[in-house]
DNA sequence: GCAAATTAATGATTTATTCAAG
DNA sequence: CTTGAATAAATCATTAATTTGC
């Protein structure tokens, strides 16, 4: 584990507050949680003990509507959009199901990378994200999401090196 | 991620000292409140272009205006209002710490648990929040976290107890 | 009966693993 | 195979219970 902390201070309380401000898409189910209206099937919430008569007002919203027949994590991921509020031009990329860094974005991300960052702020996602839509679409969640996959395979390849060196003594010729 | 809870015209006034949180935090990339003014999150076409005039060649962009090293701006936690407890003794002040569940609220929680969800998507987590939220403050990213950690611990419990009962098994008979 | 110290519970973050699109 | 995206596991950090001493 990295946080660089818990090694010895015991008044190492200081973390940063990286993740922030991630977007993410709702990926709408296909079940219709309407919210319109809830059927007041619910018949109380039946507090612990309640020493006063004090009647919860229990809310009139439905659990079914919340809970989700099936957990299934894979919800579809088409590009649509069930409440287009503003539906804003798609850029030239059909069927963008996520997305493709141009090597502008590429570069300057591994430039940060190369320069010691590693989990950027809401505050320096924000800004990274601003300059590096300026090359192309981009989201916050997807400057976050390439430091954490970048940070990730780094040290996944700098493992295998690792191992690789040990190893690599007799074979590869 | 995640945003503020409310749907409504909530005041999202964070009152941080020094924690710097332009906005509510998440963790977890699954939620997609949408901020007073940016859409719910269009799942992907939803890039504003922020097309601003300023004729600003911005090389690269200061580079070192992201990396911020952890000693620059290691604001005291501070909070510790151990005996500086004379006015504010209500849970309506955001710059709290953690949230602390109301007997209520996790009642509501694992009724929903039990129900069978398990990672509620932004939407279902949006009512949820707001439902919680008469029984006390509460945002979104609570209601997530708290799926998260009880699914987990719930696996933990569920791991461990299976041990233990294979464990039994053997001298069963 | 209260307060400091300790423990237990659990909310919040970070990391590792997995899944799926290209 | 590469890699963005999502989830689960592990960990940290803080709060509430509980214990201990006066």
């Amino acid at each position: 584990m990295y946080m660089g902390s818990s090694s010895g201070s015991l008044s190492m309380k200081v973390h940063q507050f990286t993740r922030g401000f991630l977007e993410h898409e709702a990926a709408s189910p296909s079940l219709t949680l309407g919210c319109k209206r809830l059927r007041p099937l619910a018949p109380k919430l039946n507090t612990t003990n309640n020493d006063t008569t004090t009647t919860i007002v229990t809310p009139p919203f439905d659990l079914k509507s919340f809970i989700r027949p099936e957990s299934s994590n894979s919800p579809p991921k088409l590009a649509y959009n069930e409440d287009k509020k503003d539906s804003s031009q798609v850029e030239s990329h059909p069927g963008g199901t996520r997305w493709n860094p141009t090597q502008e974005q590429i570069g300057i991300l591994e430039m940060l990378y190369r320069g010691g960052m590693r989990t950027p702020n809401a505050q320096q996602i924000e800004q990274i994200t601003a300059q590096l839509g300026k090359y192309g679409k981009i989201e916050g969640k997807n400057v976050f999401y390439w430091f954490q996959n970048h940070k990730a395979r780094e040290r996944q390849k700098q493992k295998r090196n690792s191992l690789g060196l040990s190893q690599r003594r007799s074979s590869e010729g």
